[in-house]
DNA sequence: TTCATGCTTCGATGGTAGCCGAAGCATTGT
DNA sequence: ACAATGCTTCGGCTACCATCGAAGCATGAA
């Protein structure tokens, strides 16, 4: 039965933590939950079985969303019915610096600006996407080309797609990966635009004040 | 939180119940769910202090009903992701087999034969379903009158609807009440089809052989 | 009053499910 | 190649909670 499964506390926190439409890595869940990653693992799979949520596969994590608009419809009702009775549970809002601005995934860009250039990118039809695969288009290539000095060559690769969709971290958006996300994340490196942070560890991409004018002239959307 | 309440088998069986509208006693509720009137009440105060049912004295009986269309609305929900997933309720409640095939609600049939009854009505057009409301075609009255001698004029009363839908405490959908379902279950006693068990306070109907039989020839599904 | 019915509370029991430690895969990074 | 990280599976332990018997209050009827 579905309420049982939302019924569990852990279970419950998990599913509210996915409220806000962004997918979650399942220890992040699990921190989420107050849980061992063990037991969240099991909840995970039940949540799947019942179809409450639905994992996509990124790496070597594994991130959960809710099914579709009906589950967070039906969270919403539940909540609904819990605040009239005065038991409302509190919703903990991402706590992320300035590492949700810009950083490093494997070797492309995250975070909020990461997911704003392949937002942009998807506008301008520079890219096509379908779900996961995404394809460069002939005025995409014409743009990298004439812009960044990027040619289709520079990206050939056996094994590794051109472009991929990527799941963000903080944004819970897609960013661009593949082969054109390293290549444009390099770009940005030689060109001085931005450099990755220098203390050991960290993902941290720092944009120079020079840097981010160009990239927001190239990629920057009209709220910005 | 909430849908721990819903959660559990025997208060969703309560819950189910409930969903139709009507007031129920906690006994009557009790026997829904198929468990003993001291557990009916730990779960109806339960279910009371979550906001969920609201009691209603009169006499010594204690009415419930679902507080309101929200949590009707609610339940309806969770009922739909359940339904979609295929993975429907899993029957814990009650033990007895013969209470399922067939019993008394209220003063209609119910349980399995019940819900294959208005199903095969259904098909074969003796009546029309839109949600709740129920409509007796002119080939259903054709068909009541030659081969159970029931005619339109015995179903007619002032407040109670010929045909309504009302919903299976185990089958978890829709039978026939009103007049009409009234009509029939007492024709079946008439003629020697069933009869409702001689042990006080139980619902099961049990039928003969021969009424069964005659049964099936008139409702029976094809896959029987 | 006395009895019967409907419902609740109390106490004890048992089954179920959440939980974690340890170990096993899978993927990535060096 | 090896190590590190993320996640899963397995086994056992434990705590919770539904369940029922027995007894205690109510209300209504005789």
């Amino acid at each position: 039965m579905v309420a049982s499964l939302v019924g569990d506390p852990a279970r419950a926190n998990m599913l509210t933590a996915l409220m806000n439409g962004r997918a979650l890595t399942a220890s992040e869940l699990a921190q989420e939950a107050g849980i061992t990653p063990q037991t969240a693992s099991s909840h995970l799979s039940k949540l799947e079985a019942g179809g409450l949520v639905e994992p996509e596969k990124q790496g070597r994590h594994r991130y959960y969303r809710l099914t579709d608009d009906d589950v967070a419809g039906v969270l919403e009702g539940l909540a609904g019915l819990a605040a009239r009775t005065g038991h409302m549970r509190v919703r903990t809002g991402p706590k992320d610096p300035a590492l949700r601005r810009a950083r490093i995934c494997y070797d492309h860009l995250a975070g909020d600006l990461g997911v704003q250039m392949l937002d942009t990118m998807r506008e301008r039809n520079l890219v096509r996407q379908k779900k996961q695969d995404i394809e460069l288009t002939a005025e995409g290539e014409r743009f990298l080309a004439k812009h960044l000095q990027i040619s289709p060559d520079m990206l050939a690769h056996p094994r590794r797609p051109v472009c991929k969709a990527c799941l963000d971290w903080s944004e819970r958006r897609h960013h661009l990966a593949g082969t054109l996300g390293a290549a444009l994340m390099q770009r940005f490196a030689e060109l001085k635009w931005a450099s990755r942070d220098a203390t050991p560890g960290s993902r941290v991409v720092n944009f120079t004040r020079a840097g981010e004018k160009q990239f927001a002239a190239l990629f920057g959307n009209a709220n910005d």
